[in-house]
RNA sequence: GCGACCGUAGCUCAGCUGGUAGAGCACUCGGUUGUGGUCCGAGUUGUCGCGGGUUCAAGCCCCGUCGGUCGCCCCA
C-alpha cells in the first residue's frame, strides 16, 4: 500500500464483440426461450459442439476465403511448432457435417438438430455484422434421400420463430438454385460463383451493374440479359409456373420451389416470396435457398435468417451420401438491429428477474424477512433480499431502480401484517406470504 | 484487405481566429420520525486516445500511431 499510484486499465468495449446490459440480456433470454421451444414443438434437438473445429475439418469444404479466427497458446512449448491445429468454427454446418460423420452410426435418421450457439468472424464490424455472435440453427439431415417437404417445414418453423419476437414483420425469399444453373447449363458456364454473386447483388446494385458484373464474369451480352431477366422474376408459385425452363435441371428446380410454396400457403401473404435473385454466395447449396428480410426495419436491408438445401453435406468427413436442408437464424444480428433501430419493440424494463424486494425493517427483523422471502420462493416467486437495514426510501429507491414490480414489507412491529406495495401504481395493501397473488 | 469520417468526465456532447477544460444525464449526500419514481440544494468525476513536432503557449495546427464508426468486399 505503499504506491498511492492506482493503475486504471480504463475498460472499453472489443468491436464485434458485443455484451449486454442485465436489461438487454433479459430480454435475449427471453428470446433464446421463445426460439428453443419452437424449435422443440417441431421435435428438433439440441446438440452443441466444441467452439473449435480442426483448422483442416473447417476448410474441408474449401471456404477459404472465410476469416477464421485461429486457437493458439500463449506459451506454445517446442512441440508445438508452427501452425496451430485449432480454429474458431465460424458457422454450425460445418461442425454438424463433421458431427453427423463423427457419430453416423449413434444417430436417427432424418436427424433433425437445433443449434444455439456462438460462431465467429475476422471480418470488420459493422451495424448487424460481428465478429462474435449467436446462431440458431436448424438443419435435417438424411441418408440418400431427403423429402422436399422439409424444405418448406425449415422455413415454416423460422418463420414462426420470427413472429413470436415481436420485431415487425418478416418476409421469407425463397428459390431454388437449380432453376439459374439449370439456365447457365444451357449456356456451357461452369463457373457459376461469379453469376451467383452478380445475381445476389440485384436488389442492391441494380440491372445495369448487374449485367457489368455479369459480362465482367464472361457472360455474352444476350446470356447476361437473359440471366437478369430471369433473377427479375419474383412472386407467387403461379408466377413461377410461367417461367419457360429450358432444360430438365430449370423444370426441377422450378417444380421444386413450386412446391415448397404451395407448402407455405397458410403463412400471411407478405411472409414468403418466391425471388430468383436470391441465390446465396455459398456455393455448397444446391437447390432451395432462403433469406429473410425485416419489413418494418427498412434502413437494414440484409438477411436476417437465411440457408438452404446441400446434396450432400458430409461428403468431405464420411463415404455416405447425406443430403440436408437448414437454416440459421443471425440471432445477434437480429437482436442488435432490433435494439437499435426498434428499442421500442423489444420491451426493454427490469434490470433483474426478481418479481418481489424484501424490505428489511431493521436488523431485528433480518430472519423474519429471510423466512418471508424463502415461503414466497417456495410459491414459486422470484425474490431479492434488500441486505442492508437502510431507510425505507433508500430500499423502495433501489426496487424502483431496479423495475422489481412488488415490495414486501414484513411487520415492523410484532402482531402486524405484512404489507405489500405495488410499484406502478403506489397501492399498497396488507397480505400474508402464504397466501399474497400478484 | 481497401476507402471516407471521427477520438474531450461512466454516457451524450459543447469548447470561437491556439491562451493549461464545461453542460446535461448518471453517481454520492441532504430536504428529521416507516415509503420510490417529480422537485430543490450540495458534492465527486478528466494523463482532452497515444507518441512526436510547430509555438512564449496546443483539446484546437502538422506528422505518425492506435482505436472507433460508416461504405466496399463478404455474410447471419
Amino acid at each position: 500500500m505503499s504506491e498511492n499510484i492506482k493503475r486504471i486499465y480504463k475498460p472499453k468495449a472489443i468491436s464485434g464483440f458485443p455484451e449486454w446490459l442485465p436489461e438487454e440480456r433479459l430480454v435475449e433470454q427471453k428470446w433464446f426461450d421463445h426460439i428453443r421451444r419452437v424449435f422443440e414443438s417441431y421435435g428438433f434437438c439440441s446438440i452443441e459442439t466444441p467452439s473449435v473445429e480442426e483448422i483442416d475439418v473447417l476448410l474441408a469444404k474449401g471456404e477459404v476465403d472465410k476469416e477464421i479466427y485461429a486457437l493458439e497458446r500463449l506459451h506454445k512449448d517446442e512441440h508445438d511448432k508452427g501452425e496451430s491445429r485449432l480454429a474458431l468454427h465460424f458457422d454450425q454446418t460445418v461442425p454438424l457435417a463433421r458431427y453427423v460423420a463423427q457419430h453416423f452410426n449413434e444417430l436417427t435418421f432424418p436427424f433433425k438438430r437445433y443449434q444455439m450457439q456462438r460462431v465467429w468472424r475476422g471480418e470488420r464490424p459493422q451495424m448487424g455484422r460481428m465478429r462474435e455472435f449467436y446462431q440458431c440453427d436448424i438443419d435435417v439431415i438424411h441418408v440418400d434421400n431427403l423429402p422436399i417437404s422439409f424444405d418448406a417445414e425449415v422455413a415454416a418453423i423460422m418463420y414462426e420463430v420470427l413472429e413470436g419476437l415481436n420485431i415487425g414483420r418478416a418476409q421469407l425469399r425463397i428459390n431454388n438454385r437449380k432453376i439459374l444453373t439449370g439456365l447457365l447449363e444451357t449456356m456451357n458456364i461452369r463457373d457459376i460463383t461469379p453469376v451467383t454473386r452478380a445475381v445476389d447483388k440485384l436488389e442492391k446494385i441494380g440491372d445495369f451493374l448487374v449485367i457489368a458484373e455479369l459480362r465482367q464474369a464472361g457472360l455474352n451480352e444476350a446470356q447476361s440479359q437473359k440471366v437478369l431477366n430471369l433473377a427479375q422474376q419474383k412472386g407467387t408459385a403461379a408466377d413461377i409456373k410461367r417461367i419457360s425452363c429450358e432444360n430438365a435441371t430449370m423444370t426441377q428446380g422450378a417444380e421444386e420451389l413450386v412446391y415448397v410454396l404451395d407448402h407455405l400457403a397458410h403463412l400471411p401473404a407478405h411472409g414468403v416470396i418466391a425471388d430468383l435473385s436470391i441465390v446465396r454466395g455459398l456455393d455448397y447449396y444446391t437447390g432451395t435457398v432462403y433469406e429473410t428480410k425485416l419489413l418494418d426495419v427498412p434502413e437494414f436491408t440484409g438477411s436476417v435468417c437465411s440457408g438452404g438445401r446441400y446434396d450432400d453435406l458430409a461428403g468431405s468427413y464420411i463415404n455416405k451420401h447425406l443430403p440436408g436442408v437448414g437454416i440459421s437464424l443471425g440471432f445477434s444480428r437480429l437482436f442488435d438491429v432490433i435494439r437499435q433501430t426498434r428499442p421500442e419493440l423489444m420491451g426493454i424494463g427490469p434490470k433483474g428477474p426478481a418479481e418481489i424486494l424484501m424490505v428489511i425493517p431493521d436488523e431485528n427483523k433480518r430472519a423474519l424477512a429471510s423466512e418471508t422471502a424463502r415461503t414466497l420462493r417456495r410459491r414459486g416467486f422470484k425474490v431479492e433480499m434488500y441486505h442492508a437495514a437502510q431507510k425505507i426510501k433508500k430500499q423502495l429507491e433501489y426496487a424502483s431502480k431496479k423495475l422489481i414490480p412488488f415490495v414486501w414489507f414484513p411487520p415492523f412491529e410484532d402482531g402486524k401484517p405484512h404489507e405489500v406495495k405495488n410499484m406502478s401504481t403506489g397501492e399498497q395493501i396488507t397480505s400474508t406470504p402464504e397466501t399474497w397473488k400478484a
